[in-house]
DNA sequence: GAGTGGTCTAGACCACTCA
DNA sequence: GAGTGGTCTAGACCACTCG
């Protein structure tokens, strides 16, 4: 089974983004030029292109051209943040330390497919801030088993290789409990603030993340500035 | 200047269900019956009922029709969201209680004038499901001590009379205390979520709230979705 | 088989920008 | 004036559901 065009469009786009191929602000073949590339009517890469528009990759101009977007900085607690630059801008220092990095047994999640999994757990100043465990999509980051995470966090690689489409959170209180506790330092019991983190991307699920933070050292923030709506 | 025909259609459904003239779950015109309706090509119809559905407001199903989306809980932690609605929207009951509502001494944070307090708990079927202690400015809403917040919850009214400007949230995980604990129905110890939240209004800080969850029953989730208007 | 939505085509007209 | 995106048309084929 072969993909529908427009989303063929679509993900030569988004790839083309994600490689670096094309560069934030710059100009994107016009709507003429991808029919004649793909050989559809120009009906099939105004969807493509407007879908993409919407998801904020890209922007149009009337009359002067399609650009790849600047990437935006969302507020809050909806941002998709990288706790290294978190810790770094609080002048601190990032270690992290590998736990697991390999392949995972099918989740339900993610239809049944072999998946990749990672655990990690990161450090500011020495002391552990996050034990995060994620199970990604194969088929979105390849070669994600391939990554050195003590340089890059998972977070950072994925944002770059799957251009974020959506994302949804879960957070809650709960107690520490082996092996969480030993790895955050805690005493079992200890209250423990876990956030369960869906992000899509390319119309799939890209990735299921569990991230768990030392309730004492930890606090999530938000900042909010309703303009729509 | 008159609206295209897209978006004409888009705003005689929007209408319909905001009037309540479409109820949640209903089935909604055929593309084609809006075809003949509006007098346009199906493209235009399907460009319009389509990003109905992108925006979730209708759910589309292929071979079957398209039907007005039941309301989604997926509360915010960017949203303000009312408890009382939340509560509602799973099918439950919400009822409130009032430990507290006075005059209080003032606080740094406001710039050190007399403020108002107020102290609730939050009731889903009768389980505690929220510790809400609230400091008000006065002067953005005088009439805070007069309500009636066993019917109207102070987030509600505060909305009302003072027109959000922007929010600002923190979240954390800690170990239950009295009287929380008391309040929350919890052991001493066991996690609680706590949401403390900053709002400002007509330039001035107007509320400063925190919201104590039990762990183990709360769980706040966000949902973000890339798309303007 | 009749009806639905999902997708695509090969044109078209428009308002706009830029050189 | 040449090029861009925004929108629309009047058809079409498909996979799907339901009675």
């Amino acid at each position: 089974m072969t993909e529908s065009p427009y989303l063929a469009i679509k993900r030569s786009i988004t790839d083309g983004i994600a490689a670096r191929h094309y560069a934030p602000g710059q100009v994107l073949p016009s709507e003429h030029e991808l029919c004649r590339k793909f050989g559809v009517a120009r009906m099939t890469v105004n969807r493509a292109m407007r879908e993409l528009a919407t998801e904020q990759l890209v922007r149009r101009v009337p009359g002067v051209g399609t650009f790849v977007a600047e990437p935006v900085a969302q507020s809050g607690l909806v941002e998709l943040r990288n706790i290294a630059d978190e810790i770094a801008a609080r002048g601190h220092t990032h270690t992290a330390r590998i736990f697991a990095l390999g392949p995972h047994a099918p989740d339900a999640a993610f239809g049944g497919t072999p998946l990749y999994h990672s655990a990690i757990v990161h450090y500011e100043n020495g002391d552990p801030i996050q034990f995060e465990s994620r199970l990604v999509n194969p088929a979105l980051a390849p070669d994600y088993l391939q990554q050195d995470f003590t340089k890059i966090t998972p977070n950072e690689y994925l944002v770059r290789v799957a251009p974020l489409q959506e994302v949804a959170h879960d957070v809650q209180a709960i107690p520490a409990a082996p092996p969480i506790s030993q790895h955050l330092d805690l005493s079992p019991g200890e209250p423990v603030l876990l956030v369960t983190r869906r992000t899509w991307s390319a119309n799939a699920l890209a990735a299921l993340t569990h991230l768990y933070h030392p309730g004492s050292k930890f606090m999530l923030t938000g900042h909010f500035n309703p303009q729509s709506k």
